[in-house]
DNA sequence: AGGCGCTTGTGAAGTCGTGCACAAATCGCG
DNA sequence: CGCGATTTGTGCACGACTTCACAAGCGCCT
């Protein structure tokens, strides 16, 4: 167990410039686990236990622990994780020490919204620069931005250091959009088109399609549906509400041959 | 355009009222080729291969042929996948053959957004209610909405057989208005706002956050700037593009202790 | 000081998902 | 009618992730 953790016990709070490699299921954890920890923080706990936090977190305890294991070791024995510690830690691997600067290419719609939302600024972003393609929104003022036209992207982002973008235009203007983006020096992106977009090596890609979550919602309405027949099985006598879930599940199944 | 249901050649066109229990990961992609596929559809494409669907929808050929084989052979050896054919056998296991209604909760910043959103009609669903707490919000029109008050939630999902509902509320008031969806009969939620929602067995939750993707992102774009020393290890020598993407990784690191 | 209860960190086993590689199936063509 | 080109469907090995279970470490109490 003598890990060499990078920075851990090192002693040396100084310099810890090795990212330890974390798996991605737990990269993709880590902010869940830092929102939780900020809420804790707000209300006053100084520490939390693995067992704490991973319900404040949504997940179980091992997967947690495991988790926290990958960063060093930053919990205490039979006392468990100190929140501010920990805070610092995930912030840091993150890299949220600083505040990312942010490109929205497409103020329509979504864009608007996305915009105008407080969550971005404080969980460490900011919204540099507001584009559009279209000549009568560009000018627009939206919170304290202007909105500038797509052609001068490239040129402010190297202005304001943007690495990260966001495209909330029509799928068809999409990879138009990020061909531009990943010129312009960006090299994450955040499409919130239903399309697939064709990037360069070294680029990242995140989608999100609000379509697609409610057609897998979709399906487990459907098996659900499908299982009305069977009795309940509840492997868990006790569940609190479902009170009369019922009706809802009334006229599914059209299967009629 | 007879359903002919999963059991293709089994000959029997009988009943087959059960779901083949897929993987979720397979669940997670099925959206993902269904949008590809109406896309090849409206290009009048009428057959596709593993390969060319694959390619449409991200992923490579051989996870995709086996997602699709979890549904059964609806494939020609030799020739590849009738378009048709394969959206009409994903929409029936993805339960989209009948237009599913869903409730809005949430008629804020994105709220708006989403109540406007296209994309919802186009692929399945129907926003059938629009709901809000806010006095002042409540009786205005959106997209030929009339927003009620969320005291008439288990009224009106129950007239609209609604079963699916998307949050789009401040994080505080998310549980709250969770456990009021599902008092109404709902099974399945979407939920917008930054938090871990807590529901009874039986009841799916999907969680969308923005701030996170980016967290995600961050991640990635610090560990790039720590491994801007290297030389170009490139495990693959062969990338085409990767434009100018030089400046951007300028300063990034400022570990300050 | 020593023992006790609590909690972390982690080997190890189990589960799930991925990608390869190829036999089987089908079509088109000669 | 048979053959070769093509593409599916899948067995298998591998890797990633999850979960269990417990020894090691820590603080507190006596
Ligand atoms: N509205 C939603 O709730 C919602 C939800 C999920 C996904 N989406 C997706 O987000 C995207 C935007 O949706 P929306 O409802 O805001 O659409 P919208 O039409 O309201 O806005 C699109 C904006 O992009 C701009 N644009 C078009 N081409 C451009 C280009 N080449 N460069 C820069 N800007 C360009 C347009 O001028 C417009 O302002 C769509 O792909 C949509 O499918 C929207
Ligand atoms: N705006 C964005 O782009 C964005 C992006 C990602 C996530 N989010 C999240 O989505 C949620 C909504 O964001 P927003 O910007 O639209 O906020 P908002 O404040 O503009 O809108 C929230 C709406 O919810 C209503 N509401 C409050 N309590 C309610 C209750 N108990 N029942 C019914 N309605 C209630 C309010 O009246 C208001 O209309 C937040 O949780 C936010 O973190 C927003």
């Amino acid at each position: 167990m003598s890990q060499q953790r990078p920075g851990g016990q090192s002693g040396q709070p100084g310099a810890v410039p090795a990212l330890p490699d974390l798996p991605e299921a737990t990269v993709a954890r880590l902010p869940e686990y830092l929102r939780a920890l900020h809420n804790l923080a707000e209300t006053g706990h100084d520490t939390v236990s693995s067992e704490g936090l991973a319900a404040a977190a949504g997940v179980n305890s091992a997967k947690l622990r495991k988790d926290l294991s990958h960063l060093g070791s930053y919990g205490t024995r039979g006392v468990g994780y100190d929140v501010a510690l920990l805070i610092e830690q995930i912030e840091y691997v993150l890299g949220l020490t600083q505040r990312r600067a942010v490109a929205l290419v497409g103020v329509g719609n979504l864009g608007h919204a996305l915009a105008g939302y407080a969550g971005f600024a404080t969980r460490g972003f900011r919204i540099a620069a507001l584009f559009d393609a279209d000549p009568s929104r560009v000018g627009e003022q939206i919170s304290g931005l202007v909105v500038r036209h797509i052609e001068d992207l490239a040129e402010i982002a190297a202005a304001e250091s943007i690495a990260i973008g966001v495209i909330a235009t029509p799928a068809a203007a999409a990879q138009s959009v990020a061909d531009q983006l990943v010129a312009a020096g960006v090299t994450s992106i955040l499409n919130f088109a239903p399309c697939v977009l064709s990037v360069p090596e070294g680029v990242d890609v995140r989608k999100v399609d609000l379509a697609i979550e409610l057609q897998i919602l979709s399906f487990h309405e459907h098996r659900k549906a499908s299982l009305t027949s069977l009795p309940a099985t509840g492997p868990t006598g006790g569940l609190t509400a479902l009170p009369g879930g019922l009706s809802a599940t009334g006229t599914e199944e059209a299967v009629g041959t």
